[in-house]
DNA sequence: CATGAATGAGTCTTCATTCAT
DNA sequence: GATGAATGAAGACTCATTCAT
C-alpha cells in the first residue's frame, strides 16, 4: 500500500469519513464511498483487501493522528497534575476541531468490526499515559485503583461531552471545558 | 380469530436483543431475528410497523424497565449522598444483570435509527434524577456546573466500565464498583 | 352471496373502485381496500372466493348499471339515427358522470385479470345495440363493414375521450361532445 | 473492464415486452424479466436507475421506432388525403407486425407508471400528424374541431381494431383494414 | 357472519466483491 | 494501477390467502 498512490488512499479515507458521518456506518457502501472519492469501487480494493480491512486502517491511522495531537509538546517531567492537564486539553481539542474522525472512531469502536488486533493497536498509542498514571500512583497523587478506571475517568467524560456537543444536546462554552477537566482531575486523584 | 399470543411480541423483543449482541444492529436483520424468534418475518410486521418502530418501542421498554429498577425504594428525602449512591448502585446492578439490555441501549443509542421522540420519552424517565441535581445544586453539594455534566459523570463512567467488563478488557470486582461510585462523587460533588 | 350483508359487499366495492382509481389496480392490495371499506381483510373472503373474483364481479356490476342507463327510455323503433344518438349520449353521460367506475372498467380491461368469461358477459349486455347494426346495415344506412367495426367506432371514442378529460389533457365542452357524435356518425354511417 | 455487451439492455428490452405481454405489467417482475433475458436482476440495474426507469426508456424506444415507420417516406407537399392515408397505414402494419411492441406500449400508457415527460416526449414524436391537421383544417379538407378530436378519431380505432384483433376477438381482413382507414376518414374530413 | 393473527412467496433494490480488460 | 460490468446473496417490506375463534 505504502508503493501505490498515496494521495488516492487518503482520498478514500476523506470520503469514507465524511459519508460515514453523514449517513451512518451501515449505510456507508463500498460504491457510495467510491462516489465520494471520485474513484471506482474496484479501485478501493486495490488499496485494502475488503471493507473491513479499510475501515480498521482507517481507524487506526485516526488514533495515530490523535496520539501525535495529544502527544505533542509532552513532557513527562513537569508535575503530574500539569501533564494530566496538557494532554487531556490536547485531547478534548482534537475531538473538537475533528469532528468527522472522532465521530467515525465512535461509531466504529461501538461496531462489531473493530477488529480486536485494532483494538489493542489503538489503545498502546497511549502508552505514555499509562505511564502518567503508574507514576500518579506511585506517588500517591492518584487514586489506588485500577488503571483502566483512571483512564476512563480522563478521557470518557470528554468523549461523551463532545457527542452531546455535536449531536446538538449540549452547548460549547469555554468554561464548560475547564468545569470537565477540573471534574475528571477530581475524579481521580486521591 | 386465533388468540394473540401475549409472549410473541416479548419473544421477538428477546430475539432481537440477543441478536444485535451477537452480530451488531446493522447485521441483525429482520429476517434473522424472526428466525431465532421462532415466526416468520412477516410476523413481526403483525406486531410492529417496520424495523425502526420495532427497535424504538424495543429501546423505550428496557429504559422503562430500567428505570423502574433503578428507582426501585428509591426515597427523595434521604440524604443526597445516599440517594446518589442508591441509585447509582442499582444502575449498576442493572447493567451488570442485564449484560444483553444493555449493550443493546448503547448500540442503538448511538445509531441514527433512535428516533428523536424515543430519546427524549427516555430521558424523562430519569427525571428524579435531574430533580436530584437541581436540589444537590442549590445546597451546594454539588459542583455549580451544567445539569447535563453532572448527569454524564454520574452514570457515564459506570456505563462504560460495563462495556469493558463485557468486552472482556476489565474485570469486575466488588472493590471496583465501590471506587467507581467514589469516583463518580468526588467528579460531581462540589 | 345474495344472502349475505347486501351493503357489506356494496362498500367493498365502492372502496375498491376508489382506491383502484387513486393508486391504481396493481397497487390496490385487498388489505388496502379492506381499511378503505372500513371491514377486515378476511371479510372480504366470505363475499368474494378472491381478489380475481371480485373484480370480476365488480367489472360486470359495473357493466350491467352502464347498460341500464345506456339503455334508459331507449325505444327500438324510432328513427336509427335518433336511436344510434340517444343511446351514444347516455353513454357519454354515464362516463362522464361516474368517473371512478369508468375509470376502473378501463384499467380492469386492459388487465389480464379480466376473465374471458366476464368479458363476454359484459358485451352481451349491449346486445340491443348490435340489433341495432344489423337492422342499420340491411337498411343501407351503416356501412356495410364488420359490426364490431361499427361498435368500436361508436364508443370507443367517446371512452378515449373521456380518458383524455379525466387524465387533463382535454377540456370538457358541450360542443364538443356534440362534435365527437357528429364525427362517430360520419365514420359508421353509409 | 469486460466489454459491454451491446446486446444486453437490447435483450433486457425483449425480455420485458415479450414477458409484460404474457404475464401482463403488474406481474411482470425484475427477477421475471432477468431471468428471461439470461442476466442476473442485478445487472439490469447497470443498465437502468430502476423499474420505472426502464419500462420508460423501453417506451421512448419503442415510441421512436415506431415513427419512423411511420413517417418513413412520408412526404409533406403529397394531398392531404394521401398523406393521411399513408401514415395512418404505416402506422397499422406497424402495430400489425410489432405485436410485442405495441401491446406494451398500450399497457404502459394505462399505467401511472408511465412518467408525464416520456408521454410527452412520446407525443412529440408524432409531430408532423399535427402539421397535418392544422393545414387540413386550414384548407377545410378537415372539421373545424380540436385537433386532439382529429387525432383521436385517426389512430385510435385502427389500436381498438389490433387489440380485438390480438386478443382473439376479431378477425384480421386486408379488407376491414381499408374500410376501417376510410371510416377514420368519414369521421374527420369536413 | 366476521375477523385478528399468521405466513410463504414474492416485491424492488442494494451490497461487497470479482474479473477481464 | 484502474475500472466498468456482472452477480449471488441479502436487505426491508407487502401480498393474497388461510384458519381458529
Amino acid at each position: 500500500m505504502r508503493h501505490k498512490d498515496e494521495k488516492k488512499s487518503e482520498s478514500i479515507f476523506k470520503a469514507a469519513i465524511q459519508l460515514i458521518n453523514e449517513i451512518g456506518l451501515s449505510d456507508a457502501s463500498m460504491s457510495k464511498i467510491a462516489k465520494k472519492a471520485g474513484v471506482s469501487a474496484s479501485t478501493i480494493y486495490v488499496y485494502f483487501e475488503n471493507k473491513e480491512d479499510m475501515l480498521n486502517k482507517l481507524y487506526l491511522s485516526i488514533k495515530k493522528k490523535m496520539s501525535l495531537e495529544v502527544f505533542y509538546n509532552y513532557d513527562d517531567s513537569i508535575s503530574i497534575r500539569a501533564a494530566f492537564d496538557h494532554a487531556l486539553r490536547q485531547f478534548i481539542n482534537f475531538i473538537l476541531t475533528n469532528k468527522d474522525e472522532f465521530l467515525f472512531v465512535e461509531q466504529f469502536s461501538n461496531s462489531p468490526l473493530l477488529h480486536k488486533l485494532s483494538l489493542k493497536e489503538g489503545i498502546d498509542l497511549f502508552e505514555p499515559i499509562f505511564n502518567l498514571f503508574e507514576k500518579g500512583k506511585s506517588q500517591k497523587v492518584f487514586k489506588q485503583v485500577d488503571t483502566s478506571l483512571l483512564h476512563m475517568f480522563m478521557f470518557n467524560p470528554a468523549m461523551q461531552y463532545a457527542k452531546g456537543y455535536f449531536g446538538g444536546q449540549m452547548e460549547l462554552k469555554e468554561e464548560s471545558v475547564n468545569e470537565l477537566i477540573q471534574m475528571c482531575w477530581d475524579a481521580v486523584k486521591a
